[in-house]
DNA sequence: CTTACATGCATAATTCACTTATGTATTGAT
DNA sequence: ATCAATACATAAGTGAATTATGCATGTAAG
């Protein structure tokens, strides 16, 4: 796992994200995608997620649809259209971020 | 400037680096020099860097001095030893968070 | 067969880095 | 003279996260 101090202000953008890239989603779900996709370096804890993602819903992001899967409840999650136009303007916010704190760092990134 | 966000927990790789690269440096001074290499993208806030500078003169990463010039005061920053091994890290740490944070968002990265 | 781990959701209390606001004082430009 | 820039500092408030807790089901191991 990375230093937790460099993921604050990313959560959102890798839910939608992910949820953009991969269509309908329930939390636990996006746990595990994230987890592979970062190849276990990002761990989402669940006291971050959900409130993630009423937040999200709440702000017309995203919807839901709740299914009953035997005797287990699932709450999927669905990007809306707002939500896809902003994880656009995220993601190239973040590319723009990582381009002037490479400046600042003097690294060279990839 | 970036969405504030995700500038949480840069500050001190910031603070780190520049005084790594430029050697002694007065708080000012610091802040203008980030705002030259993020082309007034980062603009550090003084209730943001004075208390990050104390904090890590306390931490034993850097060490002041301060001078009189005139009536006004300055107050040097230098880095230490311990403090130069640990802005290695710092660097490496956040380029590794840049390469998972690509893959997760499926982003190109440069 | 029971114990532990994984699945699945949720919220409350707390932490902590940061923003915003405030305070003090000097220097230079219009 | 007055405003902006220079130069330091701290206090109050914000907000996104962590940590802790709670509930419940499914499944593999011993």
């Amino acid at each position: 796992m990375h230093s937790p101090e460099l993921l604050k202000g990313t959560l959102q953008t890798i839910l939608l994200k992910v949820l953009k890239d991969n269509g309908k989603m329930y939390g636990y779900e996006i746990t595990q995608k994230v987890k592979e996709l970062s190849l276990g370096r990002i761990l989402l804890t669940e006291g971050a997620l959900y409130p993630a993602l009423h937040k999200l819903e709440a702000e017309g992001l995203l919807q839901t649809e709740t299914v009953l899967m035997g005797k287990r409840v699932r709450k999927y999650y669905t990007i809306t259209v707002t939500g896809k136009s902003l994880v656009k303007e995220r993601v190239v916010e973040f590319r723009e971020f990582i381009k002037t704190m490479s400046a600042v760092l003097q690294v060279q990134i990839a």
